[in-house]
DNA sequence: TATAAATGTTAAGCAAGATTAACAATGTTA
DNA sequence: TAACATTGTTAATCTTGCTTAACATTTATA
């Protein structure tokens, strides 16, 4: 099953943005997520059995085309969430860590509608 | 420590609701939350400990003072995120969906903003 | 290039929050 | 009031996602 959880999107999305140049190291996964190197491990070898991530072992990280996409979809849901709060008055600090929280619960048609409240107005 | 848990929030914010009348069975929380019965007699079980809940053994559950109070809390943060979103075009039953996960991870500046929004305009 | 530092991996275990199974207490009704 | 149904409780266990400790590998540097 290719079903991915909420911690993983967590773990995608770091990798997403952390990885714009290239691979990742998980050691820059971890001081970003702010969880243990076996954390980032074992998280990172659930999505490399779901085929969103490919890495050798020892190696580093790196994003399948299909972890790419994943990754920025999730990232969009995030910066479209940030913008929200920061739109509605929420400080920049909070917006930081309540869309963290926020992202994962969110429904494709909520995201959708905020898409659309954003746009217009 | 009195801190509540986010689990305990869905019960607390439950019990508020199912209890209007009086105090309430541990089976209709069970059904409404869609847990086992157990799960619903440990986190009354915690909620009593933390001065949250009233119950003798095998008796109904009851909500203290500060149980009302939080409960009450958790619930208008709720109905505030509900409304939010049926406001931006969500559909009733999304928004139930929704906003039951969001609830618990949102700060109160965020809901303090959102109070604004939903007020003016 | 030998050694130290950084990084990746594995194993064991914890904590929260759930489950099922079995049992105890309470309520209901013939 | 005896018998059954409902409800509450306990115990054992599962899952997810994390931790620390110890070890393996790789990278960097004297």
């Amino acid at each position: 099953m290719d079903k991915i959880t909420m911690s993983g999107e967590d773990y995608l999305e770091t990798i997403f943005v952390l990885g714009q140049g290239g691979d990742v190291k998980s050691t820059d996964v971890a001081t970003t997520l702010m969880v243990s190197r076996p954390a980032v491990n074992k998280a990172v070898g659930e999505l490399v059995e779901k085929g969103f991530i490919e890495k050798e072992s020892y190696g580093r990280i790196k994003l399948t085309e299909k972890g790419k996409e994943e990754g920025k979809r999730i990232y969009a849901r995030h910066e479209l969430l940030h913008e929200f709060l920061l739109r509605i008055g929420v400080s920049e600090k909070t917006a930081g860590i309540d869309c963290c929280k926020i992202e994962h619960f969110v429904s494709e048609e909520t995201i959708n509608c905020l898409k659309e409240f954003m746009n217009k107005k």
